[in-house]
DNA sequence: CTGTTAGCGCGTTCAC
DNA sequence: GTGAACGCGCTAACAG
């Protein structure tokens, strides 16, 4: 005894049936296959806005191979700049038609590699914005991603990498804070196995090498707004006049743990941030920073995966240029 | 000529090749059929460990009929609210071990209704965040993206709704700002035809004919920093001792601007925020707002979905009373 | 130009 | 307890 006809949505029968041709010419019909009579077309079409159809995309995947969608792996979702990379991609990727799976790993670093593979499984590739992998373990991890598109690491022999000049942006900031006068800086260190962290101490490194009396010394505090906080009596302890911050995050909470401490910034002490943020404008004084373009960066990403998509070679490296952004945070040092 | 064995994915046959079992033993050993002889059940899995064999996702998702991933519908990827509820969304999917797409409508009302219909096809129900759409317009849209989770809006027939109850938020701002003493107040409007918005002016409504000489100005704004800036000399002509941002973004923005115009804030003009951002805290004086515990409605967005596609039946609605902040931006009008 | 046939990779009835 | 056959909904070869 057959079942009444269940409410669920119209499959490419009932628009055969309707339009009274066969599977294959509604198939065709609705991919705009040029091999189709007109006439035959239009019916089609009309049969198929009549009940509503839409071509099953899950269906779709299995047939071609491709699911219109790719995966964006994320170490925090709280992050700004993280989130603005997200939003750059996410954009750009829809602009293009295609869907964005995302992941977030939570700094996890086991789950990181598990979400990239379990989600590459139901799309067509992954932009993997994995800053703590190891290296040896990322080269092992891409090839099963291909096609795949890393996020601010150096150069892979597998996949192209968007990023930006972490170490370039350090050499700005480092460069204004001793044009300004300083000579005693904190570094403050976040993710210490990252790829960007490394970048910025050898920045630090070639600054040191080339300032006269330039002193540097590295704290290690974290990623987020309240390590900032946390490292404020180490920072204080320290006599440095100007703190270079591993971001926007941990500068503001640096920022706001010192002020209430009663320091005024810039005039007792200096402190830079980096990323730029939407919010670095608005602290009090304003944070000085560099900016990394991260919608754009996340927009070169989509380029990249898309490029692989449609078989064009991207470039296999694309490294934006930060710029340093001076506010109020920084001033010369106090003549103590 | 065969060809030689592409280095693709092992299927499903290539393990029950290895195992020397059939097709449906493999299927039924990999889901954990209890049916399964057990010493056969270690050899397909031995088999599929040594191919690496994982069942293609895309294939369950046809023939199962469900692909455990949800779609995520947002106005804007770059409000840091929004922001919030996806990460307590994905954070909560994926802990039930399902998969995040995300749809960034870009405030965009004809692409709101396009990507929640799309999407709902290649997932497994739909959550709509939607402040602006006609409520006419919803009403029709949710039967088609069965199941579906409604946030911050009213009750709907058909799909079950988590949001903040805005409207008790407002009274508590409104009621802190006339027990300090205010009577002459601007409402800066955002997104006038969002439901939040409705219920904010209903709580005024009350609050006015509550408190005796109280007066609240009504002036448009819009939803991010900018136009807060953009509002600012419109607020102070209006001559109001303290003003009501939309949220924190208009707060902050407003902040900035009048701050640089020389205005102290709270000394001459106090000013409240909505939603209690992370930045929130961070601006300078800190912003007195309402928290609104985004990243709870986003997990409990996913709990309402996660009830549906297990067959339990969700609350129907499922609201948070948010929190009242009082921090530096609000203080007594000065005694002119 | 159109219809018929054969899968895409898997889960799941049905016989054995 | 296990295998063979069918079908999820669609596209792509192949005939006609």
């Amino acid at each position: 005894m057959p079942m009444a006809r269940e409410s669920s949505r119209a499959g490419i029968a009932d628009v055969a049936r309707l339009a009274g041709v066969s599977l294959s010419t509604v198939s065709r019909a609705m991919n705009g296959n040029p091999t189709v009579d007109p006439a035959l077309a239009q019916r089609v079409q009309a049969a198929a806005a009549e009940l509503g159809y839409t071509a099953n995309p899950v269906a779709r995947s299995l047939v071609l191979g491709r699911t219109q969608t790719v995966a964006v792996v994320i170490p925090d979702l709280e992050n700004p700049t993280f989130q603005a990379i997200l939003r750059g991609l996410s954009r750009a990727a829809t602009a293009d038609g295609y869907h964005v799976l995302v992941a977030d790993s939570r700094e996890d670093l086991d789950e990181e590699h598990a979400l990239a593979r379990t989600t590459r499984l139901r799309t067509d590739g992954v932009i993997l914005c994995a800053p703590r992998m190891a290296e040896q373990d990322l080269a092992q991890l891409l090839p099963s991603l291909s096609p795949a598109v890393v996020i601010n690491r150096g150069p892979q022999g597998t996949a192209p990498t968007v990023g930006a000049d972490y170490g370039a942006g350090m050499r700005d900031i480092v460069d204004h804070l001793t044009s300004l006068g300083h000579r005693r800086l904190v570094y403050l260190a976040g993710a210490t196995r990252s790829v960007t962290h490394r970048a910025r101490q050898q920045a630090i490194a070639a600054a040191i090498s080339r300032t006269a009396g330039l002193e540097v010394e590295e704290l290690t505090a974290g990623v987020d707004i309240d390590s900032g906080t946390a490292a404020a009596d180490r920072v204080l302890a320290s006599g440095a006049t100007a703190v270079i911050a591993y971001n926007d995050l941990v500068a503001m909470g640096l920022l706001s743990a010192v002020t209430a401490r009663g320091i005024d910034v810039p005039g007792a002490l200096s402190i830079t941030g980096f990323d730029d943020i939407p919010f670095a404008a608005y602290t009090s004084p304003p944070l000085t920073t560099d900016a990394v373009p991260a919608v754009e960066i996340g927009a070169a990403a989509w380029a990249a995966m898309h490029a692989q998509l449609t078989g064009v070679a991207p470039r296999s490296t694309h490294t934006m240029t930060p710029t340093l952004v001076v506010r109020g945070s920084t001033a010369p040092p106090s003549a103590t």
